[in-house]
DNA sequence: GTATTTGCTTGACGATGTCTAGATGCGGCA
DNA sequence: TGCCGCATCTAGACATCGTCAAGCAAATAC
C-alpha cells in the first residue's frame, strides 16, 4: 500500500511539479514560475523539486522541449493536409502562428535564449531542431543553389522570419487593434499576411 | 547658484541612474539589472532611484523610449540615403536588424510586453508608434486598398515581421551558424535575406 | 526664523533560488 | 531478523531582490 502510493508517487511528483509549472506558466506567465510556488502547488516542500531538476532552468528545458515538441506536430499535421509546395508552405506559417497564439507563454519560453540554454539540454536542443527542419524540408527543393550538401537558405530564413516576427509581434501586442482582439480575428489576419507572402513566392 | 548646482545635481543623479541601469543591462543581460545594484553603481543609497522613478518598470520604460528613437533614428537616417521606394523599403530593413544586433538588450526589453507595459507610459508608447509608423509611410502607397482612410496594412505587416523575426531569430541565437558567428557576418547574411524578401515586392 | 519641501539614507518585510543538513522509509544482503 | 545504503523528501539558513515606512539634513518658502 504505502510502496505503491511512494513508487506510484514518485512520477506522481515530478508529474506534478511539471503541471504546476506549466498551469504557473500559463497563469501569470514566465515571471510567475518559481520553484517554491511550483512546490507548493504541487503539494510538496520548497526542496522536493530539486530532486528531479537540478535547477529551474532544468524545469524550464523540459516545458521547452515539450513546446517545439507540439509546434512539430502543429506544423507537420498541418502540412499534411496541403498538397502542393506552395500551400504547405503556407500551411506551415499558419500552424507556426496559431501555436504561438495558443501557447504564449511556452513560445515565449522556447524563443528567449537567457530563459534555456538549449546547448545544456541536448533533449530539448533535438526536438528544437527537429522542429527547425521541418520548412527546410519544405522548401528545400526550392533552393537556388546546385550544390545540394550547402543549400541557399535564404528562402527559408525569409519564410521562417516571417512566420516568427508575426507570431511575436501579436504575441507581444505590438501590433495593437490593426489584427483584431480576439485570438480568432488576430489568427485570421495573421492568415492574410501569410497568404500575401507566399503569393509573392510561388 | 545653489539652485543651479542642485538642479544640475539632481540631473547628475537621475542621469547616472539611467547610465548605470544600461549598463548592466549590456553586461549582463535584462536579468542583472535590478534596482539594488544600479544604486550601488550610481553611488547612492538602494532608495535613492525610487526618488526618480516609481517603480523598476520605470526604469525600463525609460530604457525603451530611448530605445525606440535611436531605431527611428537607424531606419529615418537608412531611408534617407535610398533613392526609390524599393530601396528604401530594403534599407529600412537593414536598418532594423542592425539596430537589433547592435543593442540586443534594449531590443529584447522594447518588445517583451511584460517588462514594461507601453500602455502605462505615454511618452515611451509615442517614441513607439512614431517607429511604427515608418514602414507605414514607406510602404503607404503600394497600399492596395483604394480607401485611404483605412488603407491595407498586409504588405507593411508583412515586411514587418520579416526583419523582427530576423532580428529576434539572430539575437535568440536560433539561426544557428546558418548566418555566421561574428556580428558582421550575420549583418551581411540578414541583408542577403532581406534582400531575397525585397526582390518579390519590387 | 520657523515651517515645509526636496533629496536621500537607513531599516524592515516578505519573497525568491539554492546550499546544507537532517529525517523517513524502502530494497538488498548478512 | 537486523543492518546498511540509497532514494525521497523536509526543514532551516543565507544572500539577494523589490519596495514600503520612517527619518534626517539641507534648501526653499513665507
Amino acid at each position: 500500500m504505502t510502496t505503491l502510493t511512494r513508487a506510484s508517487g514518485k512520477d506522481d511528483v515530478r508529474a506534478g511539479i511539471l503541471r504546476a509549472s506549466l498551469e504557473l506558466m500559463n497563469e501569470g506567465g514566465l515571471g510567475a514560475l518559481s520553484m517554491r510556488e511550483v512546490a507548493r502547488r504541487a503539494g510538496v516542500s520548497h526542496q522536493a523539486p530539486y530532486h528531479y531538476f537540478q535547477d529551474r532552468e532544468a524545469i524550464l528545458a523540459e516545458l521547452a522541449g515539450e513546446g517545439f515538441e507540439q509546434l512539430y506536430d502543429y506544423m507537420v499535421s498541418a502540412i499534411g493536409l496541403a498538397r502542393d509546395r506552395a500551400s504547405k508552405n503556407r500551411a506551415m506559417g499558419e500552424a507556426y502562428v496559431r501555436f504561438a497564439l495558443n501557447n504564449p507563454e511556452v513560445f515565449r519560453l522556447m524563443f528567449r535564449c537567457e530563459m534555456v540554454d538549449l546547448s545544456r539540454y541536448p533533449d530539448a536542443k533535438a526536438k528544437a531542431d527537429r522542429c527547425f527542419n521541418v520548412p527546410v524540408e519544405v522548401l528545400g527543393a526550392s533552393g537556388t543553389s546546385a550544390d545540394k550538401s550547402n543549400p541557399d537558405l535564404t528562402p527559408v530564413i525569409a519564410t521562417w522570419s516571417m512566420a516568427h516576427g508575426l507570431a511575436t509581434l501579436l504575441l507581444e501586442g505590438k501590433l495593437g487593434q490593426s489584427l483584431g482582439e480576439t485570438n480568432d480575428q488576430r489568427e485570421i489576419a495573421a492568415n492574410r499576411v501569410i497568404a500575401f507572402f507566399s503569393e509573392h513566392f510561388k
